[in-house]
DNA sequence: TCTCTTGCTGACTGGTCAGTCATTAACTAT
DNA sequence: ATAGTTAATGACTGACCAGTCAGCAAGAGA
């Protein structure tokens, strides 16, 4: 009874796997964690058979890290870029795009690489490092930078700031916290950040 | 050749079992996280077996409960005890003990609890909503009460922060992330925490 | 249409570990 | 002393899962 052209019961789609697999790989870590994900519900999303998996990441380790590294992407590039060659002026920058692209941080891709690397993170230090290296330094140096042109522009003074740009990415990293643990618990993410620009903005300003 | 006086291979301590378990407990979960501990790696510190384990917690997981239970302790009670009774001025009191109180919360076994919330926390979410309760929620209201306290008292004003307390914790968690992923980098935390009070306080002043 | 290559499958293996339980030995009461 | 009680042990089991591999079948090439 069974029709004649049957449908081939897998397709060979090489150059998509690894796409594939890192997405769906994501997508059950974020849901579950790392270690807490066999490597076989990572297939099953994929659409695959768990020994594909293993023919494109030798290990379960080296999909998480091919999973981090995806999402690091051009997201700060792209902040540094605008930094250097924006025509506002520093206050307007601040309140304007960084605060755009602070505010939506919480929400996206980030919060889930950090919960990974809070949990994993000692087990691949080689990993955070090239976190830190590929997304926080930099940061950290453009928002440096930044406050730095700002005082050469007479528009900010020399402050305790000028050597914590960490104090910018304070209220972000309450949010991301924040949504992890207790994400039904109300949080007005978006005033909280909007507030400490505020007040780093009234301690810098000349 | 044996001597005939055999030193007993146990004692029985039933009354500091429980305690000694989850400081042992503590101590290796502190290291290696919940799930990479095998419950006999516990054991071991506590110096008993396995099987003995599991006489004073039914399961892994509730040995883990009482391991959160019994960092919250009476920490920020002591906070809220000062809040109230202090005789200092606000701002004298924010930039006095509660900056202290913040400073040294960083490095303490807090910063453990939210290392294993922020991993485990998922699959217990009971074990969060008692944390929020007993710590997040009554910390914030402290801090809040303070702020008003001020308000009532001519020393600050009414401004977004009075609704915003999490402000104040945003330095801290930073911190605290910070040492968990980054432990080798440095961060002056004490100052990125005396500056996010300065801030703060230069904002609400009346 | 008939190879030949190789992307893909899924049953299997070895190791780990949470939780059990029959037994033992430390203490207690008489 | 001796018997009775129970804290404590550690070998065991059943489940789970990372990683393997022998074979299969999709598609390319002739």
């Amino acid at each position: 009874m069974k029709s004649d052209s049957q449908k081939p019961r897998y397709q060979r789609r090489k150059e998509n796997r690894p796409q594939e697999i890192t997405e769906a790989a994501f997508a059950a870590f974020a849901e579950n964690g790392y270690s807490a994900t066999p490597v076989e519900e990572v297939a099953k999303r994929a659409g695959i058979s768990k020994g594909l998996m293993y023919l494109y990441f030798k290990t379960k380790e080296e999909l998480f890290k091919a999973v981090v590294k995806s999402v690091v992407v051009r997201r700060v590039d792209a902040l540094i870029e605008a930094v250097e060659t924006t025509e506002l002026s520093s206050e307007d920058f601040i309140r304007g795009p960084l605060a755009e692209f602070l505010r939506q941080v919480p929400a996206s891709p980030v919060a889930v690489v950090i919960r990974l690397l809070v949990s994993e993170g000692h087990r691949h230090p080689d990993l955070v490092e090239y976190y830190y290296d590929a997304v926080v330094a930099k940061g950290l140096a453009a928002i440096s930078g930044f406050i730095e042109r700002g005082i050469k522009h007479g528009e900010f003074r020399q402050s305790a700031v000028t050597d914590l740009p960490h104090l910018v990415l304070a209220p972000v990293m309450l949010s991301i916290i924040w949504r992890i643990l207790f994400s039904e618990q109300q949080l007005d993410t978006d005033k909280l950040i909007n507030t400490q620009l505020d007040m780093l903005l009234a301690h810098i300003k000349a």
